[in-house]
DNA sequence: TGTACATCAGTGAACGCGCGTTCACTGATGTAC
DNA sequence: TGTACATCAGTGAACGCGCGTTCACTGATGTAC
């Protein structure tokens, strides 16, 4: 193949993306950041991928299959975020480190964490989204019981107060996004992580 | 006037609807119940109050307007159903009396309960609205200090114990919304609450 | 190593839809005199 | 008490918009021989 022609090609947008499946996921996080939930649409993450609206259909098949896959790598990404902080902190105080840990990244990422548990708009018995979420529970009850909790056990019942807790921390960070816990002081959240239960 | 044209006339649609505000909340109500928060329009809340498109202007001037008048009405039917629940309880376990009420009530009208936290479609603003998330917080607060908070006191400092018993009562209600808990034994929810925070 | 061909990942124009909003209007109500 | 008139609460047709989806298609890739 003539060098000329090489070049020209490689200058001119190619025909294939290469890597449309991630550049969707992306467009689709940047416009929910932007524009939140209501005014997300396939079109526009079509668009700023760069890419004709029919594009997105060979990798989700709708506008819910993509909102899943950035849920689902929500989860996979605040995984990680819980477990970094599991892993710096000491035993005594590493579920309140898991919970700062939590709502920071609820804090950091608002509306990544509202599609995440945003059952009206996502498939929820996908099976990336359900294996991501359950890591992510699972880091948390490692963190909390101090037992390694292998993630494709036999379903077990996790301790009452480990739901306790992850109520706790999940509730709180949701009435802070929604803007329930306005003008109170910034000492509040460590107050709060001080009373989460311990286990029985 | 004649006896006749008057019976006519009250056979006949007529051309005042007499409540349209209310007929357009129960509306609303009804749809957001039907199809989920995705699934509202105006136009369809007007059709089912059986007037036409540019009606509920003159009442709500716009989706949002509506849709906050939801929520403020949540709110109050809500701080009704915790009052409720309060006066029922002994003081030693109103807390937890209050906390069942509210998932109670969180899952009586999931579509309701989201609505009524969904600050990107509400104008969180609004008077009537802020004033009945306000005076529902305070029944939850009197129940957890055994003493009178007068609802337009001076802006003070909840204690944290409120707001963490807030959080876990909150969060664990969103959590079964959001099908976070299933395949859990139905005593999770009394043993959540039972380890509930209690003032300091 | 070359070639034929199936498969895959994209195009872009077209469709029908329901939406919110605007418009000039009309019918009912309530108030001033 | 009756009447004139302002105001309010509705009509319904029309608008332009962006959406999701479909369609026949095309260009690139990868594989079998």
């Amino acid at each position: 193949m003539p060098a000329q022609l090489n070049s020209v090609k490689s200058n001119a947008r190619p025909y294939h993306h290469g890597d449309l499946q991630s550049a969707l996921v992306l467009a689709a996080e940047q416009i929910l950041t932007e524009k939140g939930v209501a005014g997300f649409s396939l079109r526009e993450a079509a668009r700023r991928a760069g890419v004709s609206p029919a594009a997105p259909a060979h990798h989700f098949k709708d506008a819910s299959g993509l909102l899943t896959a950035v849920a689902a790598k929500g989860f996979s990404r605040m995984a990680e975020h819980l477990a970094r902080a599991g892993d710096a902190a000491q035993t005594s105080c590493r579920l309140q480190a898991l919970g700062a840990a939590y709502i920071d990244f609820a804090k950091q990422s608002p509306a990544i964490f509202s599609i995440m548990w945003n059952r009206e708009l996502l498939k929820t018995d996908d099976a990336a989204y359900l294996e991501a979420g359950r890591i992510a529970f699972n880091v948390l009850e490692r963190a909390a019981t101090g037992k390694a909790v292998p993630v494709r056990t036999a379903p077990h019942v996790p301790d009452p107060s480990i739901i306790a807790a992850w109520s706790m921390i999940h509730g709180y960070a949701r009435l802070i996004l929604d803007g329930a816990l306005q003008n109170l002081p910034d000492s509040i959240e460590d107050e709060v992580l001080r009373l989460l239960p311990t286990k029985a």
